[in-house]
DNA sequence: TCCAAGACTTGACTCATTCCAGACCAGTGG
DNA sequence: CCACTGGTCTGGAATGAGTCAAGTCTTGGA
C-alpha cells in the first residue's frame, strides 16, 4: 500500500494540506473502498463524522487529486471515481453491466505500444487504458 | 471511408433505420465534424433543417450508436462526442487544455500489450486507449 | 492566546442527458 | 393511391453530477 493509514495526519501534512476532520474522513473512505464514486465516499465519510456537505466532499477530493494524493478515474457513463493507489501506472477494467472497476497491473512496464505512431502534433503526457468487459460476479449470475 | 455519404438514405436503410430528415441531418453533421459533442451536432443539424429538438438529436445519436453507425467517445471531463469512423479500432488523443480529440491509429494492429496480465475474473471485450496531452494548436500558443 | 488563511455549510445554479405525453410522419398492406 | 401502425419528433419537465458564492467556523503559525 502506498498509503500509510497508520498516520493519515502526517500524510496530509506531507502533501501540504491542512488536517481537518472532513479530510481525514474522506481519506479513509477513499482508502477503504477504492473506485467508489463521490456519493459513496460522502456516505462513508458521514458515518465517521456525522455530517458533511456534498460540496465539501468534492472540494476535498479535488484538493487530494490536485496534489496527487488520490487519482480520479472517469469511466464513460459513470460518475467520477477515486482511488488512493497513485504510485504506479496501473489501469482499469470496467464492467459493462454493473460498472464495477478493477485494477489491472500494466502488463509491460513501460507500455511500449502505448506510444502512438502518429500523434498528429500532440505532445503526449500520459496513456490511459480502459478495458471493457463483464466482471466475474455479473458473469456468474448471467451465464448458465 | 466506411461511410458512403453519396447515399446516406441507403446507409440508414442498411442499418434497419427509418429515413427521416432529422436523421439525415444528424448523420451528415457527425460525418462533417468528427468528435463533435452533441450540442454542436445539434447546431449543425439545425442549419440543414431549420429546427430540431435537442431530445431528438440524442434519440437519433443513441439509435445510431446502438446499431454501430456512429461511435460514442466520452473523455473524462467533457461531454460525449460522436464520430462515424467505426470500422477500425483506432484510439484517441485528447488535449488537456482545449479538449480537442484527434484520431490515433493503433500502432500495432492487434494491440498485443492490450491484453491484461491479470484480469481479476473479468471477461474482457474491448480495450480502449486514450492519450492525454497538449494538442499542436494549444502547444503553439502556449510555448515561447 | 490571537489572528489570518483556508476549509466547511448552505443553497442556488449549471450543464448534459433522459423521460414523458402527445403530435407527427415513414413505410407497409390493401 | 390511401389508411393505418408504430417508430420518430416536439416541448417541457426532471434528474444527477458537479460547481459557485457568501458567510461562518477551524486550523496552525506567531
Amino acid at each position: 500500500m502506498s498509503l500509510p493509514t497508520s498516520d493519515p495526519t502526517a500524510l496530509l501534512r506531507g502533501y501540504g494540506l491542512r488536517v481537518t476532520a472532513a479530510r481525514l474522513a474522506v481519506l479513509s473512505a477513499v482508502a477503504g473502498q477504492p473506485h467508489a464514486p463521490a456519493d459513496e465516499i460522502a456516505t462513508a465519510a458521514r458515518e465517521h463524522l456525522g455530517a458533511l456537505s456534498t460540496a465539501a466532499v468534492y472540494e476535498v477530493l479535488n484538493a487530494f487529486t490536485e496534489v496527487g494524493l488520490v487519482r480520479r478515474i472517469e469511466p464513460a457513463g459513470s460518475p467520477a471515481r477515486y482511488e488512493t493507489r497513485t504510485a504506479d501506472n496501473h489501469h482499469h477494467a470496467v464492467c459493462r453491466q454493473c460498472g464495477a472497476v478493477s485494477d489491472i497491473d500494466c502488463a509491460v512496464g513501460h507500455a511500449p505500444c502505448l506510444e502512438p505512431s502518429n500523434a498528429n502534433g500532440f505532445v503526449i503526457e500520459q496513456a490511459e487504458v480502459t478495458w471493457w468487459g463483464i466482471c466475474a460476479t455479473c458473469n456468474d449470475s448471467t451465464s448458465s
